[in-house]
DNA sequence: GTGTTTGCAAAGTGTTTGCAATTTA
DNA sequence: TAAATTGCAAACACTTTGCAAACAC
């Protein structure tokens, strides 16, 4: 079995969290914050989806709002951006080291975890350029029933 | 050495590659054709670049041509799209199963061949999806001199 | 109070589409 | 001439931005 020290530690709050970010807890944060990391599974948002889910839920932020956000958190590192379809931006609660399932149909990401996977047979990067980040994006297609 | 006769057919001229692809070897068709195809090398354009391509070459297209023009250049086969970016769409005349460097900088592609790749510990595809195809993007940093 | 953040609406970017005019076979 | 293709301009989806009002400290 493995430990799971190594997991981030637990914010008391989503105050916390956005102190420790150096962004101010307003209303509109705290409760974009919350929805993001406070059920405490790996999420996949793009602003669409998080803003009408906070409307949803009674909170009043606009869409310009929830589009800074994203990107405030993914600055600070509590996100990071996934590139997988030429449209929309997907943000990604999970930061580690990782790689995509990617539903081309429905527009559904899955984590996969980036332990197991090794990659071989790769070149070395061109001139003098070093190497940022290495994304499987794997497209898969589920079958709709019609 | 390797031999290279598994290479795509050369086709005797643009008008016979877009017969082969059921489409009419119009004026606007067969010099986007002869741009992408006709260097011998392969090539990574979007939309704009080859449009303003064709532009500086004197010839005389619409930009919506080209784009639709490359969406039936790659239903077709002759071309793939390459996502990389949230922005813009590429894409490659390399149309066999490879990977790719990605400048975000300068926002340059690169091919890797796809013979040498291997991706060890990918999970099953969830539920009964079936993989369409497996992308790899390297996304480099050259450094810029300022 | 002072600097930060918000919301709106407008602007921006890349892409698609409807349709009349043109071209191809 | 019949069917396919083009170009334009308008529409589109998603995202960013300018700025006055609202808010946090």
């Amino acid at each position: 079995m493995q430990d799971s020290s190594h997991h981030h530690r637990p914010f008391a709050s989503a105050i916390e969290r956005l102190r420790a970010a150096g962004l101010r807890p307003t209303r509109q944060r705290l409760s974009l914050c919350r929805r993001l990391f406070e059920g405490g599974q790996v999420r996949h948002v793009t602003a669409e989806t998080l803003h009408s889910e906070v409307l949803a839920a009674g909170v009043k932020v606009s869409l310009a709002t929830v589009y800074n956000t994203l990107h405030q958190f993914t600055k600070a590192g509590l996100l990071r951006e996934v590139v997988v379809d030429g449209a929309k931006t997907y943000f990604d609660t999970n930061t580690s080291s990782h790689h995509h399932f990617y539903d081309v149909e429905h527009g559904d990401l899955l984590d996969i975890g980036g332990e197991g996977i090794i990659i071989e047979g790769l070149p070395q990067p061109p001139d003098g350029a070093t190497v940022e980040r290495v994304d499987i994006v794997v497209r898969v297609r589920r079958p709709s029933r019609d």
